[in-house]
DNA sequence: ACGCCGACCGTCCGA
DNA sequence: CGGTCGGCGT
């Protein structure tokens, strides 16, 4: 028996094809992932392809790593030769090579979305646009929009001819790229439109890949945009040994799933692929093997929706499971106290089921907030994706601007973060002036300062300059030692600066001890990153550039055991047992940028296949939920229910009362905020808001099954007393011991505080912290 | 040069 | 509500 007997006949189909182009449309669920390295090891074992001649391309390193992982397990010999890395990774390994016939240098920096803000500002100053009257993220986001387009700012000026708002873009964006290379750097965007712009302009370069990537594969293909398509298009066109031009392009993906247009995906790069492809052979790969038939059934129906998809449906040979629940919670607060009392109940209930089996999903990195906060207070471990990146942090961007200014002392930004961090008494004002004389003698902003005691009118300053001048220079001859490792240079960097002193100083206790926390945690990635790269050598700009490129995605590991908090967007290509997916409001999910929008159809369409990918996560049991008032901007808001919970028969459905009474006093959240006042809450009730989407319904199905009952029936006597009371002494399984200092009695139990003698104070609900009075 | 405070403001999603 | 920025006082 071959490995290949375990596949389905399309999925075998699509794993046996030999040469040329092919499209699979691969549904969520059905097994890509294991198409894509099966054929990568038929394409070896019995093709006899050179393992050194296959690219597979993903989005994201966690995609990457484990299809490396998979391709490992089934192909023997030769594995490590496969490339499998993002796109991004690969341009810029690409770029390291090349670069210099674009007039950078290789040791070029990669800017974040701070650092292109940094720059922005500089443009806009230069040339004395007023940030008042347009954002600088309007700029940064016009020209993004335009290198995924491959539009040059040569381009773009010839394109605003007569119109004056126009010109004033093609102006930034021209000074904003020359002063990227003048920094040598490059952004998220230039990564990819500066290696088309190679492959377009150096024969030599690109003819060299083409014959190394005979092979090319490409994960995800439906979120790929112009730039992208480009560079897969160019690279993937090799001529074989007959002299012909071979197109060996697999691509996998679903339209459905296509979720990435605000950054530049284009969809018709998948929808119009057999008109590129005239040859191509299409697969569609429809047999889910994920997700209960009911949830497959809503998430069906939901994006039938749509319009203008590629016509598939999904199908599995799973049993019905469960039904999907939708519940509407009184707001926001409510909805992540039930849904985390209900993690932590199936938990209690079922031994078989852990925490990493559970995920919440919402739309934006806000909802977190409240989840966090009932989740800590419920001591489940959870992990929270994407809403502050670790390299966000400022000690950590503080660092890497050092690492970053020895590195490629062209990169300005870099050096202006970090001249006066810790404060060495160098002014705004002796700045302007550096920068200035920068300026008018065409030379670096670092270079500048080197020449500090030349520079009329800093005075007192020059001495300042010239220290710090001399403290990056000692650095970075330190690096040019054989033995003396990039850990070596990072804990010599602390020393040398004060930084973590700093921190001590002006910081805090608790804070400056997350801040050293983390730089730790910097130099633990820093020396796992040199013990990896013992083979090749491990450099400075290597480090830099991994670090520029991970997603918070990447960081998720299946190992740890906590519930998993994440959007949508970042919950592409996940499963999980049981889903949470919350917000399900208009206004919300879908977002109200998207129903404003000047073509909300195909803003909304977007919506949905997004309402899509988060379903079909869902592999056990999935829990809608919506709130009627949420907390947002500080104010309190009233929105529908989601359009797309309606599109959803009411036969998949079981509609839960939220259960819940009104809010508990010690729970009230929105203070004097008239939640009810029929004057300050315009809402359409929720027998209106469904009725008005769907008219099979019955009026009343968001009416409680049992009717609401008043509050003082759940807070009443019916709680179990507690054995200990404010003032003794109680010991926590994880805090250890500590002194009750308050007892409220909630809803449907005691939320009690409690001082630890070395966790601080906590407060905690009675039934989840499990206290033993001693 | 630097720290504090009040006004303003504005929002999604992310490699 | 929370972060950011600009003005002002030291």
């Amino acid at each position: 028996m071959s490995i290949y007997d375990t596949l389905n006949p399309e999925q075998k189909r699509a794993v046996l094809h030999d040469r040329g182009p092919l499209l699979i449309l691969a549904g969520a669920g059905s097994g890509k992932t294991r198409v894509l390295t099966h054929r990568i090891a038929y394409l070896i074992d019995e093709r006899e392809v050179n393992p050194y001649q296959i690219l597979a391309l993903t989005f994201t390193n966690k995609a990457a790593r484990e299809m490396r992982e998979r391709v490992d397990k089934i192909v023997g010999y030769g594995a490590e030769n496969i490339w499998v890395s993002t796109f991004h990774s690969t341009c810029v390994r690409i770029l390291r090579r090349f670069i210099e016939t674009l007039g950078y240098e290789r040791s070029f920096t990669i800017y974040d979305t701070d650092d292109q803000k940094a720059l922005m500002r500089e443009v806009l100053k230069y040339l004395e646009i007023d940030t008042k009257k347009i954002k600088e993220r309007a700029f940064l986001s016009a020209i993004s929009s335009a290198k995924d387009e491959l539009i040059t700012p040569e381009e773009y000026a010839l394109n605003a001819a007569g119109d004056y708002n126009k010109q004033k873009y093609a102006q930034v964006y021209a000074e904003y790229q020359r002063r990227l290379k003048a920094n040598n750097a490059l952004d998220f965007d230039d990564i990819i439109c500066k290696t088309v712009e190679l492959f377009e302009t150096n024969r030599e370069a690109l003819q060299y890949y083409q014959r190394r990537f005979r092979y090319i594969m490409v994960d995800e293909y439906q979120d790929t945009n112009t730039a992208q398509f480009r560079f897969i298009s160019l690279l993937a066109s090799s001529v074989n040994e007959f002299g012909e031009t071979e197109h060996n392009l697999c691509v996998v993906g679903d339209d459905d799933q296509s979720i990435y247009k605000f950054r530049g995906a284009n969809i018709r790069n998948i929808l119009d692929f057999e008109q590129l492809y005239p040859d191509a052979v299409v697969i569609k790969l429809e047999q889910n093997y994920r997700s209960t038939a009911s949830i497959l059934e809503a998430a069906n129906e939901v994006i039938a929706n749509n319009r203008g998809r590629k016509e598939k449906k999904l199908w599995t040979a799973n049993e019905k499971g469960a039904p999907v629940t939708f519940t509407q919670y009184e707001n926001d607060y409510e909805e992540a106290n039930r849904i985390t009392a209900s993690i932590a109940d199936k938990i209690a209930a079922n031994p078989e089921c852990s925490y990493r089996d559970f995920a919440i999903l919402y739309r934006t990195n806000a909802q977190s907030r409240v989840f966090e906060e009932k989740l800590i207070l419920k001591s489940i471990p959870y992990k929270i994706i994407g809403s502050i990146n670790f390299y966000q942090r400022k000690e950590i961007k503080d660092i890497l601007a050092y690492l970053k200014t020895i590195d490629n002392g062209l990169d300005s930004i870099a050096v202006k973060r970090i001249i006066n961090t810790p404060k060495r008494g160098i002014g705004l004002a002796t700045l302007d002036r550096v920068e200035a004389y920068a300026e008018r003698n065409m030379m670096s902003f670092y270079d500048a300062l080197r020449h500090a005691e030349h520079i009329d009118g800093i005075g007192r300053a020059a001495s300042k300059i010239m220290s710090f001048v001399s403290l990056i220079e000692s650095l970075k001859s330190n690096l040019a030692r054989p033995d003396y490792s990039l850990t070596d240079l990072l804990n010599e960097l602390l020393e040398a600066t004060g930084y973590i002193r700093d921190i001590q100083d002006t910081e805090e206790e608790e804070t400056a001890a997350d801040r050293i926390a983390n730089i730790d945690e910097l130099i633990s990635k820093l020396a796992l990153y040199e013990e990896a790269a013992e083979t090749e050598d491990a450099s400075l700009s290597g480090f830099l550039e991994e670090v520029a490129l991970v997603a918070d995605v990447d960081n998720l590991t299946e190992d740890a055991n906590h519930v998993v908090l994440m959007t949508l967007h970042s919950a592409k290509g996940l499963e999980f047992p049981y889903v949470y997916l919350c917000g399900l409001e208009d206004g919300v999910f879908p977002s109200y940028m998207s129903i404003n929008a000047e073509n909300p159809e195909a803003e909304i369409e977007e919506e949905r296949r997004l309402c899509y990918v988060g379903i079909t996560r869902a592999m056990q049991e999935l829990h809608l939920s919506a709130a009627r008032a949420r907390m947002l901007r500080g104010e309190t808001q009233y929105n529908r229910t989601s359009r797309f919970v309606a599109e959803i028969p009411r036969y998949l459905l079981n509609i839960c009362g939220s259960g819940k009474p009104a809010p508990l006093a010690s729970e009230q959240r929105y203070g004097s905020s008239p939640i009810r006042s029929a004057k300050a809450a315009p809402p359409v009730s929720s027998t209106e808001t469904i009725q008005r989407y769907t008219n099979a319904l019955p009026s009343n199905i968001f009416e409680k099954k049992a009717p609401e009952r008043p509050a003082k029936q759940f807070g009443g006597g019916n709680l179990a007393p507690l054995d200990y009371g404010v003032g003794d002494t109680v010991s926590h399984i994880k805090f250890g011991t500590g002194i009750v200092t308050s007892v409220v009695q909630g809803g449907r139990d005691y939320e009690v505080t409690v001082d630890f003698a070395s966790a601080g104070t906590k407060k905690m609900l009675a039934g989840f912290a499990k206290l033993k009075k001693l």
